[in-house]
DNA sequence: GCTCAATGCGAACACTGTTCACATATAATA
DNA sequence: TATTATATGTGAACAGTGTTCGCATTGAGC
């Protein structure tokens, strides 16, 4: 994570520490910032070495939005736990989780889905998407474990569609752009409250 | 929207052609490959004259992208109306609609939002976009003429986050990936049926 | 018909992703 | 341990990108 001068010529576990690169730039300065040569020079090795772990800068685009959704899914299975255990609707939590992250790492949640600039037919990344979606569905576990993960029934569907809708339209600044980020997650609880009665 | 050599030193209207230009092209090979000499090539230009009519690459994707924002409200406006003549539920018609766009012109579509790489921050795109809202507010006009536009009812903000959320997980084939783009509009069409009776 | 602002051009700049022959270090083998 | 083989990092090069700037060309208004 932290630029300095290494001593092997061996890097050890570029892979990786190029991610984070990724990472950091994408916090600080947006996704546009996030140059291959930029995240060379932060890692402290030559632009081309990074082709000797990802095929493509979109590969590594792949790579790091996979990370990114495993993440989120760590964070939304913690908001999920802390609703089963304080009582709370799991939706609710899981939800309001959900647009949280997005409002807390915008670069890092824009990076995650777009499909023209992702390799997002690679197993990983559906596989990581899947069980981020799981989360979502887990929430109102409508059928015993369905046969198919990818099918996604009607109140799947709006619900995850909703909470994603919300969190693109906040950090794109389309509602209540002048809130605090405390008032809009307030107003997230109030929408996502009345969905609540309608999934079942 | 035609390449040709003209034969006049100056071209004419060489704004609008540029946004034609990334219109032909990002339909055919996607937003990606929307680059100023391309654009400039297709109108049968030079690079650097693009710079007379914008005075950047972003700032001519902003422009594209309100010229975006007001094709959709058209065609949303126009479903509302035929809602209103076919006595159907006006979100019902508007939301589909909004779905329907997004499926079909995907590269327009997600050239509309992202505020990383647009100047979403000029008047004429706030303004654009507020249009948009107040095609999907419109359907439900809660009070009569609200004092402030942008400032979104609980309601209408479940009903645009839905509408837009699904949009962008179907574009981004997280969601019913495999299915023809009719079974798709189908699908919508149940799930924002769902949504109705919420909406007052 | 002349002037002048508007518009288009061509060459340059720094920067981008990517490739490839080459250098270096680690792992495997003998 | 000495040697080979494999994985990993390098530097220079390539075409392509957005952008700038001095210069060329034009059309509108006097």
């Amino acid at each position: 994570m932290i630029k300095k001068k290494r001593k092997t010529y061996h890097h050890g576990n570029l892979a990786e520490s190029l991610l984070d690169a990724v990472d950091s730039i994408a916090m600080k300065f947006g996704m546009d910032a996030v140059t291959l040569r930029a995240c060379a020079k932060l890692v402290g090795v030559s632009p081309s070495s990074a082709f000797r772990h990802y095929s493509d800068k979109r590969d590594l685009m792949t790579a790091f939005a996979i990370r990114a959704l495993k993440q989120m899914t760590t964070t939304l299975n913690e908001a999920s736990d802390r609703a089963e255990r304080d009582g709370c609707d799991p939706f609710l939590a899981v939800g309001t989780a959900y647009v949280q992250f997005a409002l807390d790492k915008p670069a890092l949640y824009r990076a995650m889905w777009n499909e023209e600039t992702l390799y997002t037919g690679k197993d990983e990344y559906r596989a990581a998407s899947s069980e981020l979606a799981a989360c979502l569905q887990g929430g109102f576990a409508s059928s015993i474990e369905d046969a198919d993960p990818s099918d996604f029934s009607v109140e799947e569907t709006l619900a995850w569609s909703t909470v994603h809708g919300l969190a693109n339209l906040l950090i794109d600044g389309m509602i209540d752009q002048k809130l605090s980020k405390k008032k809009k997650l307030e107003k997230c609880e109030r929408v996502l409250a009345t969905l609540v009665p309608v999934l079942r």
